[in-house]
RNA sequence: GUCCCCAUCGUCUAGAGGCCUAGGACAGCGCCCUUUCACGGCGCCAACACGGGUUCGAAUCCCGUUGGGGACGCCA
């Protein structure tokens, strides 16, 4: 069994291709057999090496490896030139003459009177000239086309619906339709699953395949992934490459995880997994037929899911592109990051809140509505100075002694803990929420920890 | 317009004729835990598009209607 993961490099991976590759991989592993990544970049017009690039580097940020390639299909041309010229050999293809003006005119003029246009097919009989600037056509026949699809089931068409589509560009390029065939025989191509979008094609290709006498691909077409309006995803409801999630601070191994939850489910109420696992329980014939809308909401949510499974040591290597121009090391923000990260959905998130231990003391701001909440009586003042003192006292400072001092502090005070803890957090976050205080404070450490208790102690009276 | 495809909570889904008074998850709401925020726990809200069949029995099978989507290029 081969599968292929076929992008074509015109911008980046798509989270709709990235799922795409994902069921490509998962089936492959499931059952034994091997993936291949082909670059279909015979649009000269629209192809970019960066985008292909782009692309490939998405996928192994993603963890989509594959087994073979990367082919280029632009390494190819003249084979896709050959088996075009053996089809009018044949007699299964021919020279078509029509130019592109031509065609368009008849074209708009059908569109005009409300008609579909579809090409008459008359180079059929028209002299062969092969000096002349000309496209190959691959003449279709009339009567069922039926072909076997692992998620719809039989599908059939109409062979008097289907164009002679062209297969060699008058550039002597090869279309889609021709190279993607040509390649999946060359290829020995078991398995064919591509989105939806290309199920009115595959007709095209069955009867291509029966021209050069290679057996037909088992075909799988994957509902699309719309967004909140239900169309097709697009930059108009939110973001639709990988490479947008991964700079939102999203970790590949959630994106995937998520991905392969559109359209697909290992049943028994199993979300969260490994690619392993889905490995083993995947299977193209039980990918669901109806499109799904791509809902960031959840995506964010399983990210969240993941950064408070992983290790701050795992986290970390994600973590670093948000950190600045000058990332701290590992070992300075171990601790931070466990405190942290179970309190953030994304990479980004937790950036931000790290931030607050590497602020200057002296500039940190105080978040208004915390102040308002907890900056209040005549006795505060007095209350922190002896909460200063307390800590200043406290050895060794680790999280149960500096608890320890400041709750036998407040029940000297006859005061509630959280008469102290709030204001404390005030004063070591600037901020309204934060970890466990006394881990906090033990992170920062003594020396800090007093130096901005003294600074709000300060600024007491003006934000009283 | 023509052809093709699809249809379970707002969203992702479980469901392969009786296990369905339709299960889980996200979001929302409430309560609990708690120094705050998160996490976690408990609960609430919420769906088989509609109409006909088939069957002892239909979310599940068939037909139609409606609704949605996709494709109709010398793009892929």
């Amino acid at each position: 069994m081969k599968l292929r993961f076929a992008p074509s490099p015109t911008g980046f991976l798509h989270v709709g291709g990235a799922r795409t590759a994902i069921f490509n991989l998962l089936h492959a592993r499931r059952h034994g057999g091997t993936m291949l990544l082909r670059i279909e970049d015979t649009d000269v017009e629209r192809s970019r090496q960066h985008h292909a690039e782009q692309i490939i580097s998405s996928l192994q940020w993603l963890g989509v490896p594959w087994d073979e390639g990367p082919v280029y299909q632009s390494d190819r041309l003249e084979r896709y030139r050959e088996r075009a010229e053996e089809l009018v050999t044949s007699g299964k293809a021919y020279r078509c003459y029509c130019t592109v003006e031509e065609l368009e005119a008849e074209r708009a003029a059908a569109e005009h009177a409300g008609k579909q246009w579809r090409y008459s097919g008359r180079c059929r009989a028209i002299e062969d000239e092969a000096d002349e600037p000309h496209v190959i056509r691959f003449a279709v026949s009339p009567g069922v086309i039926e072909f076997h699809d692992l998620i719809r089931g039989d599908v059939q068409f109409e062979g008097e619906l289907i164009d002679d589509f062209v297969l060699l560009r008058s550039d002597r390029n090869p279309t889609y339709h021709l190279s993607v065939v040509v390649d999946d025989i060359d290829m020995e191509i078991t398995h064919v699953a591509r989105g939806d979008d290309h199920l009115s094609n595959t007709p095209k290709h069955v009867v291509l395949f029966r021209a050069f006498g290679a057996a037909v691909p088992s075909f799988a077409h994957l509902p699309l992934i719309l967004g909140s309006d239900k169309k097709r995803l697009s930059k108009r409801t939110g973001a639709t490459s990988a490479e947008e999630y991964r700079e939102m601070g999203i970790v590949p191994e959630a994106l995937f995880n998520f991905l392969t939850l559109l359209g697909w489910s290992p049943g028994e109420n199993r979300e969260i997994f490994t690619q392993d696992e889905a490995a083993q329980w995947f299977d193209l014939s039980h990918v669901n037929k109806a499109p799904a809308v791509f809902d960031p909401e959840k995506l964010i949510w399983m990210n969240g899911q993941y950064l408070m499974r992983m290790t701050a040591d795992q986290i970390y290597p994600h973590l670093v592109p948000f950190l600045g121009d000058e990332p701290r090391p590992l070992d300075e923000l171990r601790t931070i990051i466990d405190l942290h990260k179970m309190r953030a959905r994304t990479l980004r998130e937790i950036a931000e809140q790290m931030s607050v231990y590497f602020a200057d003391d002296d500039t940190l701001e105080y978040d208004p509505d915390a102040v308002k909440k907890h900056i209040k009586g005549d006795d505060l003042a007095a209350r922190l100075e002896r909460l200063h003192e307390a800590l200043a006292s406290t050895d060794p400072f680790d999280v149960t002694t500096t608890e320890e001092s400041l709750r036998k502090l407040a029940e000297a005070e006859g005061v509630s803990a959280a008469k102290l803890i709030h204001p404390l957090r005030l004063a070591l976050t600037g901020r309204g929420a934060s970890p466990p205080i006394f881990d906090v404070a033990v992170v920062m450490g003594k020396e800090r920890t007093l130096r901005r208790l003294r600074r709000l102690i300060e600024r007491l009276p003006e934000l009283l």
